[in-house]
DNA sequence: TCGCACATGTAACGTGTTACATGATTAG
DNA sequence: CTAATCATGTAACACGTTACATGTGCGA
């Protein structure tokens, strides 16, 4: 999905800044789209301001800078809701910490157990983000995907914590320079 | 994680074609780091002989086009693990089937259920998948990847089999344009 | 006979990231 | 006083995709 897309999906459901936009989409729920920087999505704001898909109005604030806020058209809204008709786009799930599971037979035992308890970290973090949605947003469809995110997550977390020692079982003991070497 | 290192990775456990390359990424436990298309390969793995970190040889064949047979040296060897120890990336998960469910509300609920569908047969094809390369691949690294993405995807198919009807519950009901209108 | 699997490679193009430029307020 | 948050935007750059060019053998 591209970051076009993202913006007329959040516009959808409520007005907000090109700030915004970035946050929710590196944060909770919309990170399952695409997560996009500054540099991308103010462009495609542009872009979809001059197409007519949305609108935006400046809002002066004491002290702060300014707010850009756009606004979907319902041209903008058709278009949204007429691109959910076309072929889905398969799910995507890429991760580095696969990687060095692959090669944990060459890493030192140590290395490949910081990563896990990193990963376990990870995964906790976004858990307890995704609580926090659940109890501020209303909607239903929205309950309904951040449930199977967060039932994911927990999966993933207790799988980790099951089969960890497998995996460092894998990995290079450890070499202690001090006695019983052997 | 970028088609350079995916290259390493693959010649790191073998030597490989271009071609071969492409194939692991796009199929089986190389998907989970990076899908990529032979206009990224083929540079890649010519940038990669120039700075030493693979070499090539070529093989005829009868018939078929030639084969440009890949193989890492030990400096690559060194450089790819090398990089292993330095901060791993977040793991990614992006999916448009989560933008559909998130606008369920706004769509019809046929058009929900084909979609809940098509992810569940697209998930059991690549179980099947995963299940085949469980019993080809002998390293238990290897395995220990395998499992973890096969029991991350039975459990996601399980979910979505038990959550499906609510999901189609948010959608607008599809209008019958026969008799009994309300 | 049609299309797929094998097999390599380039060029144009699109999309997104990183770094930069600018600047006030607030919490620690 | 320092860092973070709010806030917008551009330019250079990296990276990857799509389409094209080229060609054989095999199975349905």
């Amino acid at each position: 999905m591209n970051v076009r897309t993202l913006c007329l999906a959040i516009l959808y459901q409520a007005d907000a800044t090109g700030y915004k936009i970035r946050k929710l989409s590196t944060e909770g729920e919309y990170a399952y789209f695409v997560e996009a920087s500054f540099g991308s999505i103010y462009p495609a704001l542009a872009r979809l301001e001059e197409e007519g898909l949305v609108t935006s109005r400046i809002e002066a604030q004491q002290g702060k800078p300014h707010r850009k806020i756009y606004s979907i058209t319902p041209v903008g809204r058709e278009a949204f809701i007429k691109s959910l008709f076309e072929p889905t786009g398969a799910d995507v799930f890429r991760s580095e910490f696969l990687l060095l599971a692959l090669f944990a037979p060459e890493l030192p035992a140590d290395l490949v157990e910081s990563r896990i308890i990193e990963r376990l970290d990870c995964l906790s973090n976004e858990i307890e983000t995704l609580k926090k949605h659940t109890c501020e947003r209303n909607e239903p469809a929205d309950q309904w995907i951040i449930r199977y995110g967060l039932e994911s997550m927990r999966f993933s977390h207790a799988y980790l914590i099951a089969h960890k020692d497998e995996l460092i079982a894998l990995a290079k003991p450890a070499q202690k320079p001090t006695l019983a070497a052997q």
